[in-house]
DNA sequence: GCGACAG
DNA sequence: ATCTTGTCGC
């Protein structure tokens, strides 16, 4: 027996574990960047009810991928937007279970802190792994840009938590996950940048990888 | 009531 | 995210 999807019951509890976050938010440590090694790139796609999550290490050391692992799940959460994490962590768990390389800090294609409740998915997931995570979007969903020395600013309930970058002619949001400083998350992000590509690196071949997978074996 | 709305 | 016809450009 699974209990019912209460989408109020999730919102209250996104709004009570952010509490945790944004309390330790001035205090999330600073990373060496030359020692951070292992980035794991999250990302799904779908065939009908089955999402195929799946999960890429990039190692910034030697610039190449050294795992993938991947998952086939029936979602039983349907998408609505602020409660995407309670949709996609289950597969995303499921996959990150079978790494043999843990990673040093978590990037996924959604928000982390730039959420109507300050717990994107990014977020959701660093706090449930206890690992620093970086939300890379595509789209806005909550929060204030604002341009300050050419640089565009995200703010979220009173706080710098991202900032808007430029890439290939498309925007991408960035913003802190849990765990990480913004200038290191903007630093990791710009780091995988490369050209012709929209996505930083990870989370590029997260997304060619589970759209190959999907069509091979949930199609 | 109206607009906005990660994937 | 996915579906999906036609169109543009290399």
């Amino acid at each position: 027996m699974v209990g019912l999807f209460s989408a109020e019951v999730a919102r209250r509890l996104q709004s009570r574990l952010s509490m945790i976050v944004l309390e330790e938010l001035d205090d999330f440590p600073s990373l060496d960047l030359e020692t951070i090694r292992f980035i794991a790139g999250f990302d799904s796609s779908y065939a009908g009810n089955i999402q195929c999550a799946v999960v890429v290490v990039y190692d910034l050391q030697a610039g190449r991928v050294v795992e993938k692992t991947h998952v086939g799940v029936s979602v039983k959460v349907p998408y609505i937007p602020g409660l995407l994490a309670f949709r996609e962590i289950p597969g995303y768990m499921r996959a990150y279970g079978k790494l043999s390389v843990k990673p040093d800090v978590l990037m996924i294609d959604e928000h982390g802190l730039a959420h109507p409740r300050a717990f994107g998915i990014a977020t959701h997931l660093g706090l449930i792994l206890n690992k620093p995570s970086i939300g890379v979007a595509k789209k806005h969903l909550h929060s204030e840009i604002v341009t300050v020395d050419n640089r565009k600013i995200v703010k979220a309930h009173g706080r710098i938590i991202g900032e808007v970058i430029e890439h290939e002619k498309q925007k991408i949001y960035v913003s802190i996950g849990y765990k990480i400083k913004l200038e290191d998350a903007v630093k990791i992000v710009k780091k995988l940048l490369v050209e012709n590509k929209k996505l930083p690196i990870p989370l590029q071949i997260a997304d060619e990888y589970s759209k190959t997978i999907k069509n091979k074996y949930y199609k």
